[in-house]
DNA sequence: GTCTATAGAAAGATAGAC
DNA sequence: GTCTATCTTTCTATAGAC
């Protein structure tokens, strides 16, 4: 069934997009409207032909973060197992990555912004979040003990280390933090990963 | 040197309490001067006798969020060294800790928030967390091998744990990522801990 | 220091022309 | 579908009485 008018679908990319960015810099609640339909080329009547409310907006544009995320991307290159998993904690656990220099994790950067939102936003997070789960559960060798275990505390290990890194002051700790999270992180993932 | 009046004193400890709780649940913009007088016990005409702006007051709460923490109470009994770090896990990594029952983390309720405020809260963030990271690498044997590191990655590990928590729909997945966080927080600090 | 009252600005959502 | 214009509410911050 192809779309009814590609032009919709288009401008509905442009301001999901827009959205996601701007939320990911500021937060929910410092981003208005008039802003992401400004960035996305529109004006912000236009918006409510597309979504019904900014929650809405919000919640799909979590789900438009993850497909953009560095994991999708990296899903999308022939890295599998061992190398995939060792590529994926040196993208995110990167200064570039708490800079937002590129398309950045919605769980990290939207992690306690999310929680003071309402169900259908919490429920996009979830989802993105059992996701990396699945996927990096899978992706540890089956005879791996305590595979989902150590896939959930890795990842919170890595969440953390960005979330925090993004609301600190001072450049040195960020570094150390970041390191640490990457060494500590590769060792809970299996001594002898690459 | 006594403080000038004993009244006001009370005054500002009460609206740091009662911001801090308010800023926890609910983040910074969603909760309004008026809420936290309110709280406090007073209107919102009398705010600014106690503080220039309402980021300043955001900055003041988070040390004062620290000042109540779990931690900080820990350190008010006998428990030193291994006893003191496995304690701590087990109070952090717990579902009423997600669900706000007691004095919450601020590092973790606040993380994304912050990094959406201004310099002096930034500040205090970093603060509080430098505080947490010397805490724990000192409680360490010390002939642990990368103390601080794994003091850091812990650290991560147990505020990405409670933050992503705190957004996720599903108490399953909730429950498996505190246990798993434990676990393996755990066996990063030393293995024969307790 | 605390109160009531209000100024002044901002933002979510809607109406109606094109 | 997108635009301009506006309704309506909410909130920070201030003024001035007590």
């Amino acid at each position: 069934m192809p779309w009814p008018n590609e032009q919709k679908g288009r401008s509905r990319e442009r301001i999901l997009q827009s959205a996601f960015d701007l939320f990911a810099a500021r937060g929910y609640d410092k981003v208005t409207i008039s802003e992401v339909m400004r960035e996305a080329q529109m004006t912000h009547g236009a918006f409510y032909n597309h979504f019904g409310s900014k929650q809405e907006l919000y919640a799909e544009a979590i789900g438009a973060g993850a497909r953009a995320s560095a994991l999708a991307k990296l899903q999308q290159t022939e890295a599998r197992g061992a190398e995939l998993l060792t590529e994926f904690m040196r993208i995110y656990l990167n200064e570039a990555h708490v800079r937002q220099e590129h398309s950045p994790c919605p769980l990290a950067f939207l992690a306690t912004d999310v929680a003071n939102g309402e169900g259908e936003v919490r429920g996009a997070y979830t989802q993105v979040f059992k996701r990396l789960i699945s996927i990096m559960s899978r992706t540890l060798p089956a005879d791996t003990p305590r595979r989902r275990e150590r896939a959930l505390a890795v990842s919170a290990m890595m969440i953390g280390g960005v979330a925090v890194a993004r609301a600190l002051d001072d450049e040195r700790t960020v570094k150390a933090l970041l390191h640490a999270c990457q060494v500590m992180g590769e060792g809970l993932l299996g001594e002898g990963l690459t």
